[in-house]
DNA sequence: AATTAAAATATGCATATTCATATTATGTCG
DNA sequence: CGACATAATATGAATATGCATATTTTAATT
């Protein structure tokens, strides 16, 4: 009795990369189709099409009804960032984790603000300014405006102990959200609670976030010098 | 006759976001068994696992054999970033390209690369300073070392007119990567190409690569003033 | 030769079924 | 009551099959 153990889409997937990597199937070459694959390697056609299709997730294939499943000629990689609370990351690295609210004014929209989310004039929003440390060590400042009129419940809370980040994920769950990384000189705020001298590069995370396509909140985390966002891919 | 329209995954996927953010199975809860949503919905099992197996991976709910799909309490969202060439990047922006070699030089491995790349003492890298123009205002400079050993012809190609990024993505494809962002002060090199003051705060990309297990590559990549790493997710 | 219509085909997706596997729940025995 | 073996069960995954859909290929027509 032969123990037949039958091919997986990662066996597939698996092979395929390899193939590509080992120039049998060139950059911009057409691969066989799934029929012709699934009779190669002995599984289904479903077999095979989940494995292009993880392929052409990652974005290392094209493919196209009819036309067939292309190596693709210049890859333009995912990177994959985890993107978690402060508090999460800072006790991922076995840190100690302290939050202290800075600030909470009630203002109305600033106009640079109010093109940013697309609210109406005269908006009011919850402006708030939070310091995350790690190992009573500053690791990250948090200036963060919310749309009050987009979170009913926001003004209940004095934001003394939980940190705005935590409290929203919790409020509104599974938002979506825009991201943009840039590089910025400490001033302000910044320089005195992150203590670095003036001018100094500060790796920035702004974000904005819609909660069912209204407009939730707007956020800028600036980390301690130093910090390094890292992922794999 | 009535036209009756099968249910999608993506139906069903819609329908499980739409619950979750309506609280209907709040976070941390416990979601109906597939077989239950597919005896719901109307549709094959293994329509119900798709629409959840993809919820699973973009991290918005947690499953466990026998133990049951949840609603994740503190999600982990992950930002797709793509990472292309940077021709590819400043030509999206409908900008003019150019791209200019700095300096090529063979050198004996430092020891700082030597530890982060794992290779052997004594090995010799290929050196390679180079500049990337958007309408002829400075874009990006990159510093990079190739370790010779892991690609055969590098030695061949002068990188004169065809930057080593396109270079090797030709060369060695879908290869892994390791990436780290980070902010920056303009010193040296730096400040000189990217014609900014001393210490003006740059985003930088790092990336180490690695073809089959063999590291191939370590490249900085520091952008010019004001530049921001966008995605949504 | 150019345009248009029809046939062929590769991927995309849904279904029903089966087996595998991890984990929980249950029950037995000391 | 507790330890351990056993059964139950929810997800994970593969197969065979059928239909849908977007394209390409081919044929027909002008």
């Amino acid at each position: 009795m032969t123990n037949q153990k039958s091919v997986s889409f990662q066996d597939i997937r698996e092979e395929v990369i390899d193939r590509i990597q080992t120039r049998i199937w060139p950059q911009g070459s057409l691969l066989p189709t799934e029929l012709e694959l699934a009779a190669e390697f002995g599984c289904a056609r479903a077999t095979v099409n989940r494995a292009l299709r993880e392929l052409a997730e990652q974005g290392i294939v094209t493919r196209k009804r009819k036309g067939g499943t292309r190596v693709v000629t210049t890859p333009v990689k995912h990177a994959k960032l985890p993107i978690a609370v402060v508090r999460q990351t800072i006790e991922d690295m076995n840190a100690g984790y302290r939050y202290a609210l800075v600030s909470r004014t009630l203002i109305d929209c600033p106009a640079w603000l109010q093109a940013k989310l697309g609210i109406p004039e005269g908006a009011q929003v919850l402006h708030l300014q939070c310091m995350h440390h790690a190992d009573n060590r500053p690791f990250q400042f948090e200036e963060r405006w919310i749309n009050v009129n987009a979170v009913p419940h926001v003004m209940d809370e004095g934001f003394l102990t939980v940190g705005p980040n935590e409290w929203l994920l919790a409020e509104v769950p599974f938002s979506n959200a825009e991201i943009a990384f840039s590089a910025v000189p400490a001033t302000g705020h910044l320089q005195e609670f992150l203590s670095v001298p003036t001018g100094t590069p500060l790796f920035q995370l702004e974000r904005t976030t819609w909660f069912r396509n209204d407009p939730v909140t707007f956020v800028r985390m600036t980390f301690h010098q130093g910090y390094q966002m890292r992922t794999t891919y």
